[in-house]
DNA sequence: ACAATTTGACCAAT
DNA sequence: ATTGGTCAAATTGT
């Protein structure tokens, strides 16, 4: 296994895959257990050993992550400001577009990760790009706000990371600066789950701080109505209906200038890292597991 | 007709 | 040289 070689970025998903496979069979596990006469085709003792390997796999990565991440940390760090992004004449094709490519890493940015069972979140979106991504199975799309040319900077990234049943990594830059008009009629609600019911794993540089914080979480703040999900598929998500996000960490924010169409220099607002409620060690402010169903939100460092 | 998506090219960073 | 993020022409959808 070229463990070595991944990124933490990569790790991450795989824990979390990992301990969703882990819940999934547990969830498995509990059903057969209230089932008066659990005559199913799998054991007991067969699913609990699934269990345990699948959180021996999250253990084994997380270590792995540990000991990666001080020579990680520093991999989205940016080059720092100053210079514009596209200061040289290079040598490109004729006939190409002049700024095209042009775009720079900036420092932080208001970014979060989710995970979840729909890719939809309320929000207007254009695909703008896709990539094959190393040592991922699915591909990387790349979405910007519909409004973009009203000024708003919201992009997401939605990267499949486990299939049957689906889930969905969404990394967003950039809180939505459009108006609640301009966004989908029905959905005026707050998209961006910032500090929603999160249970935030905080690693500086190796992971020493959970912390749960409540918040609540309905569902169909979420979703649009023309989104047709189908019962089948709403039941399906049960008990999975729950998002888990990850924390910012440091990335680029360019400024798209509506009128130049192209990018401009700009350093915009810290994250507000929920970090009002974070606390050290492992804290438990959710009164039980079902809680975490809701939301989960990963605060994590590099 | 316009709007959204697809996809290879292009660029910055590593 | 490789990788990931973005652009924009071509294509598809409405």
């Amino acid at each position: 296994m070229e463990m070595g070689s991944e990124n933490i970025h990569a790790k991450r998903g795989r824990v979390i895959v990992e301990l969703l496979k882990g819940r999934e069979i547990a969830t498995k596990l509990q059903t057969l257990l209230n089932s008066p006469d659990h005559d199913g085709d799998v054991s007991v003792e067969e699913l609990a050993l699934q269990i345990s390997t699948s959180f021996t796999a999250t253990l084994s990565v997380l270590s792995s992550c540990a000991a990666a991440a001080s020579t990680e940390s520093a991999q989205i760090a940016a080059v720092d400001g100053g210079g514009s992004a596209c200061s040289g004449e290079s040598k490109k094709k004729v006939g190409v577009k002049d700024r095209r490519g042009c775009y720079k890493r900036r420092k932080s940015s208001d970014s979060w990760m989710t995970v979840s069972s729909t890719m939809e979140d309320g929000q207007a979106w254009r695909k703008y790009g896709q990539k094959i991504i190393l040592n991922s199975k699915y591909p990387r799309c790349y979405f910007r706000c519909t409004h973009k040319y009203e000024g708003c900077k919201a992009l997401k990234q939605v990267q499949i990371i486990k299939e049957d049943p689906i889930y969905y990594q969404t990394t967003y830059f950039n809180h939505h600066t459009c108006t609640d008009t301009l966004r989908a009629p029905h959905l005026i609600l707050d998209p961006d789950p910032v500090e929603p019911n999160l249970i935030s794993f905080q690693s500086k540089p190796m992971i020493n701080n959970i912390s749960l914080v409540k918040k609540e979480y309905t569902d169909h703040d979420h979703r649009t109505q023309s989104e047709d999900v189908s019962d089948d598929a709403k039941s399906s998500l049960n008990p999975w209906q729950e998002i888990i996000g990850l924390e910012p960490w440091g990335s680029y924010k360019p400024q798209w200038d509506p009128k130049m169409r192209s990018y401009q220099e700009e350093e915009g607002s810290g994250f507000q890292s929920c970090g009002s409620t974070s606390l050290y060690g492992l804290d438990m402010e959710v009164n039980q597991l079902g809680d975490i169903d809701n939301f989960l939100y990963f605060d994590d460092i590099y």
